[in-house]
DNA sequence: GACACCATACCAACTAGTCGGTATAAAAAT
DNA sequence: ATTTTTATACCGACTAGTTGGTATGGTGTC
């Protein structure tokens, strides 16, 4: 492993480079040759590592699946016992996370879906993969929350774990629109409020 | 008016096939003789209507606000009496417009703003503009139905109103993402809900 | 010397924007 | 009334610059 870290090591320089020009300029308005000079590399490597621009964009969001699914596992709330703090936490976490400027705490499969999803089907598979790998980790919490706390609901954990990545990409859209972080962490409070609501008020109307 | 129409009627056709061609395209990949096809009109008529592809992204948003506020205003729900019933029957209706292709029921601004919010700030602020301007009407009715109900809350009626359209914003990713509308639909049931929630507040927690 | 890795020079395709020109019609001048 | 002028709308070939991708050659390592 850290022998192919050292074999692969400028691949992950333009795999890195990647992440932060895309999510800074979109993925279309991203140039080769600003993801070599963020690298400190040259097209001559580039296409070495890389067959074409659209390999670049699939292993970017393969890469970004690897960064952020680190990230999410060895942050302090998972190892919370029970599943709805640990769901709760989350959201703060997530909140907590909006740091810095906005191409630094921002989502690339997003970003990139939203351009590319008509055009480029590979893509829109690749960030749908990214954004469904994260959203199970999300939806195996919420089910074992719902189990613990006996919730027979008419939504499924599925359908909220989607929910809750709906709300945080949405958030990212509106905080580029405002041109900064504020209104995301308001996002994150509703989500966190509905989320309490869901799980601490179970008979809310029981009906038929 | 009628005048005006028929005289710019060439600058409209240009800008609604820019609202579909860049929901579709994304700016960047947006050319202006897309546009001008779409539109069956040529680029010297585009350059004499448009000193730029920028001029053209900032008129498109405008175009948007105008086009989406007329439809808004007209709709069905807007007639409701009750504020509250407004707020959960605009989400509603936002459910019901997911139809057709990706494209047709998406949002251009919040297509646009993602792509250009650190490369274009003019176009930014225009996408800023009218993502807020749709929101402050919302804002108007949670606001109108938060003193009937009598709510006083941790969330204000902007940060509410805002999070809706982050809520619509993010499930338009996640619909493109998953190549269709089901999803978003998804989410709009539990922005439905959440909304419910804050303002029916059942007897709190009487059972033990 | 074979191979992975990287650099430079280069090309072909593409595209935003330009420019000279045509068409039409309302004023303005004769 | 007829001609001239002016303004708007539109067309399509062309230019100048950009960019994904290639060709070729060098360097270190096994």
């Amino acid at each position: 492993m850290s022998n192919d870290d050292a074999r692969h090591e400028s691949k992950t320089r333009f795999l890195d480079a990647a992440l932060h020009v895309i999510r800074a300029k979109g993925y279309n308005a991203t140039r080769i040759e600003d993801v070599c000079e963020e690298a400190g590399l040259t097209k001559g490597s580039f296409f070495h590592h890389f067959k074409s621009k659209e390999a670049l964009a699939l292993a970017a969001a393969d890469h970004w699946g690897v960064v952020t699914g680190g990230l999410f596992a060895s942050a302090h709330y998972r190892a919370l016992p029970d599943p709805l703090d640990r769901v709760l936490a989350y959201v703060d976490f997530r909140k907590a996370i909006l740091r810095g400027e906005l191409p630094d705490f921002t989502c690339l499969v997003g970003t990139m879906v939203q351009e590319v999803y008509e055009t480029h089907p590979p893509i829109r598979e690749a960030c749908d993969k990214s954004i469904s790998d994260h959203a199970a980790t999300v939806e195996a919490d919420i089910a074992e929350a719902m189990r613990k706390y006996d919730i027979n609901a008419g939504w499924s954990a599925q359908s909220l774990a989607l929910y809750t990545q709906a709300v945080i990409q949405g958030a990212f859209i509106l905080a580029k629109a405002k041109g900064g972080p504020e209104i995301a962490a308001a996002c994150m409070d509703h989500l966190h409020r509905y989320l309490e609501m869901l799980f601490i008020q179970p008979v809310l109307t029981e009906e038929a």
